[in-house]
DNA sequence: CGATATATTGACAGGAGTCAAAGAGGGTGG
DNA sequence: CCACCCTCTTTGACTCCTGTCAATATATCG
């Protein structure tokens, strides 16, 4: 059952007693099969819900005064990127389905109803919206501090690190449905230039991307090109 | 008393019992005066407490493998740049005074017992936590989608428009005690560039940023060309 | 008042953007 | 099952924004 890919993501970061994950699992209201590029949030709408990404792709996205669209992040099976919808209502982004997507819901009111007696449950969801804030700082880093291709190789190590977290990676290998054009938006960078740093990798070997599948050739020559840092994953406290 | 900056802060996006501030000033560690670039937590650092910014500066950065040192943001007087500590015990980034500042300090466990039965509070910090976030997106789009100026003219908007809660803003003139090079760290340009950049804004009559101190001279331009969009600050529910 | 950090300039290089056109793929409707 | 269309990918030529290097001028501070 997917929603157990929400369940092992909190797990791997806090400690949650089990009827407060089945008090979680009962307010989940059944799935939604979207297509891709369907909208689940605008910016600007208030949330009511938050969702849980069961399969399939999301990204959260931006539009700047000039008419540019800058892509936030992208998510996968497990994610719950509108959480943050819970403590701050207005929306100041897009998120969108990528590709066709099963997605559960969660209405607002009952999980502030379920909250109210389980504060270890409350705190999980807070951490989980601090890890997403965590990734944004990271990409903050990759846009300021890297070249094209050092971006899109920490692009790809970083997906790879959660996509592997959740058992989506096979021989090296897994689904990414994504045009060129999205991961200029996500970059920072042109399409014609994603394209030439993407036959550069390539042509030396170090990955190919086609057909939606990303294939790695070579993952050192990746981490390091993206300086790919995988946070040690011990951020527990205690 | 400097830290009813950091309660106006709280308040001005979540309501909270005047208990529960009160209970919050109450655990307070007497206020400590730091010099200029002196670290608050460094990267790896295990926190045991929180940080009140009640005057002066500080920053948040990262560096990436390949040595460049990224700025993630400012704070100043009435942020609590290590609130997401609480949740998540080890830090990702540094935290540094970029001025002398005075800094008051919160300890974890005597805030944790604070919170277990004060869940306003615990939700107007988790709060704090996500516009944290939210900022961190903004800086997202504005180095993905901005040129050199527009980032500039961004990040100047934005801090205008913070000081300017704070008070902070006299005569369309702040305080800003900071170096080029840290400018350029903030900005992912070039010292040099940066400072063709503030030469142009200052021939052009759009800004002065002399002896640690900004002159707005145009700011309906500058909030043009950084694509500045205050944020409509209604971002409270209900 | 010297020493060190910061700001400024100029010359030059190069990564990444833009423009425009040509291939490829993948749907889909007949 | 194939032709056609539309989107996506790929190429090539050219431009330009921003980086690099290196030297000089200005602050700042003990």
């Amino acid at each position: 059952m997917p929603i157990e890919m929400m369940i092992r993501k909190l797990r791997s970061h806090s400690e949650i007693p089990d009827e407060d994950l089945g008090a979680l699992r009962a307010i989940i209201a059944p799935v939604k099969n979207l297509a891709a590029e369907e909208p689940i949030v605008r910016e600007g709408d208030l949330s009511t819900q938050c969702c849980v990404i069961l399969s399939g792709f999301a990204y959260r996205s931006k539009v700047s005064e000039n008419g540019k669209r800058q892509i936030l992040s992208f998510h996968i099976a497990g994610d719950m990127p509108d959480l943050q919808g819970l403590a701050i209502k207005r929306m100041d982004h897009d998120l969108t389905t990528l590709s066709k997507a099963k997605v559960g819901y969660i209405n607002h009111d009952l999980l502030e109803h379920t909250l109210k007696t389980r504060p270890a449950l409350e705190r999980a969801l807070w951490r989980e919206t601090l890890t997403d804030a965590a990734l944004f700082r990271q990409w903050i880093v990759s846009l300021g501090t890297r070249s094209a291709s050092g971006r899109m190789a920490y692009l790809i190590a970083e997906l790879r690190h959660r996509l592997d977290a959740m058992g989506l990676v096979v021989n090296e290998q897994f689904d990414f449905p994504i045009t060129q054009s999205k991961l200029a938006d996500a970059l920072g960078l042109s399409v014609v230039h994603v394209n030439r740093v993407l036959q550069a990798f390539r042509n030396q070997g170090i990955l190919d991307f086609r057909r939606q599948v990303v294939t790695l050739r070579d993952l050192e020559k990746i981490v390091e090109l993206g300086g790919f840092d995988s946070l040690e994953d011990d951020t527990n406290p205690t």
